[in-house]
Order: C-alpha cells, then structure tokens, then sequence
DNA sequence: GGGCAGGTCTAAG
DNA sequence: CTTAGACCTGCC
C-alpha cells in the first residue's frame, strides 16, 4: 500500500525517544507494532510504502498513528508568529509529528520510563511483550504484541521483575488493576479536560506529572499537556516547573505542549539525528 | 566499580 | 508546602 508522506520525517519521527518499540531495518525502512499488528513503512519520494500482516482497515490505522492528517505547517507558523525565538527550534523539528500510540501501552510504559534509561525502558516493554503478548509472525520474522488489559491482570510481581521493570513492578500491578476496576477508565479519561485528567491519571500510584503529561501526549494526542524534563529545563534555563508552565502556556496557548516536545527533541536529539 | 538515567513516593521539617 | 533519600537495573 501507498500514501502520501505529508512531509513526515521518519526517522526523527520514530526514533526521537517518544516511541519504545520501533526497528529501524536495513532498507532504512521501519517496523512498528501497532495494537494488533505489525507494520513496516519505507519513505519513497514522497509518498509512504506500508505493508503488514493485516492489511484490513491499514491506511486509517497508518495514518492515525502517524498524525498525517493534522496540518502541522499551519501550527508552526502560528507558532513561529507568537514567539521568534523559536526559528531554530522549529525549523529542526518542522518533520517530526508526535504519534498518536495506543492508550494501555502508553500507561505501562511511561511507569517504566521514570529514573530509567531509554534503552533499559525499551527492552523493559520487549520482554513484557515477548513473554506475554500475542506472537505475531510477518516477513518470516517473529514480533509480540503489547499485552491486553486481561493478560497484565493476571502477572505478579516475579512475573514483572522478569522483564527488568525492578520497583516498578508494584506500580505497574497497581496501575493495572485501577484501570480494571473502572468500567472505560482507558476512555473515561479521554472525556475529562486536560487538566482533570492528568489529575485523574496521577492518582495512580507511580504516575506523577511528567508520566501523566507524556500519556496524554503520547497516547491521546493532547497538545496541551506536556512533560517538562532536564532538557526542557535547559532550554528555558531554569528548573522551576510552575514558571516553565506558565510561561509555556500563555505564550503557545493549546500548543504548549507541542512546543515543549520540539524543544525536547531539538536539545536532546540535535547532535544525532 | 561507582554513578547515573526523560521520576515518584515517602517521611520529615 | 517544600525537600532530601531511596529505589531495580543495565550500561558507560
């Protein structure tokens, strides 16, 4: 299958530390696993070659994930309008799209995620997939699905520590269980403003802000919501968050976070990538 | 080997 | 309400 780019850079894209389980192959291709299936996309001039073990309903499923439909180019003049400074900042970034990931695994990762590295978290979520998720086989290779709700339920603490989550584990097995308890919680939250909802998420032991910010970024998509991290700090040259926040918000207004995640990925990935 | 990594909880002032 | 310490683990 085809499609149109959008201009999207994949690499900055996928392996800009906002998403854990990508492959980057030899053909400079991607591979990703995408609720229940994977999926490989290549950039050709222009236009996306996408290919999975399931192709049903693939091109929304691709497009939603990568927020192809979302005109980016409006938002950063806007953007480049409120606040010159942000010239550079935005010219690195103008490719990158924040993905849109699915809502469970974007909780139990992002619970990984605190005082972690990005490759210890990274092989956290492939052993919990590997030992627990759905085998998926495609181009005679083998790839796990994230585990479903019913499967997490089910683990104990041996079974987490197995995947080299350490203390974490308690909070994950807390996580899991909250999430059950509430009919929807997963939707429920997408139904709240972004402030009650990162109330809300935060109420899970093992959530504070920055995990909560990075769910609602990462998993629903709201662009006003945003982890302020050491590189964020950096940037604005001071650690005081409130400020920071402040700042962010009556400058951008519903793009704060959107902002915040450009200058994360400059400062941290502008020498590699 | 010690220190540290996209934080959070807890206990104590 | 603010602020140290502790915390699994793997890799530099």
């Amino acid at each position: 299958m085809k499609i149109k780019s959008n201009s999207i850079d994949l690499k900055r894209t996928l392996l800009s530390g906002q998403c854990f389980r990508v492959k980057e192959e030899n053909d400079s291709s991607f591979t990703i696993i995408l609720e229940d299936r994977v999926v490989n996309i290549k950039e050709e001039e222009g236009y996306l070659i996408i290919n999975s073990n399931n192709t049903d309903n693939l091109k929304s499923i691709v497009i939603n994930y990568l927020d192809l439909d979302r005109d980016y180019e409006l938002i950063n003049e806007y953007l480049l309008k409120k606040d010159e400074k942000l010239k550079k900042v935005i010219e690195y970034s103008k490719h990158y799209k924040i993905l849109a990931q699915p809502k469970l695994e974007m909780i139990i990762s992002f619970i990984i995620s605190q005082n972690n590295t990005v490759k210890n978290i990274s092989n956290s979520i492939e052993k919990l997939c590997k030992y627990y998720g759905r085998e998926i086989t495609f181009n005679n290779n083998e790839y796990y699905l994230f585990p479903t709700l019913d499967t997490l339920l089910k683990l104990n603490e041996e079974d987490l520590k197995k995947c080299g989550v350490g203390f974490r584990n308690k909070y994950i097995i807390n996580a899991v269980k909250e999430i059950s308890n509430e009919k929807d919680y997963i939707r429920n939250i997408n139904e709240l403003n972004t402030e009650e909802a990162l109330k809300k998420l935060m109420n899970i032991k093992g959530i504070g802000m920055k995990v909560a910010s990075c769910i609602l970024m990462f998993g629903y998509g709201r662009f006003d919501a945003f982890p302020i991290d050491t590189w964020v700090k950096k940037y604005f040259n001071t650690t005081n968050e409130v400020e920071i926040k402040k700042l962010a918000n009556e400058k951008y207004k519903k793009y704060c976070g959107l902002v915040i995640q450009y200058i994360f990925h400059y400062e941290r990935n502008r020498n590699v990538l």
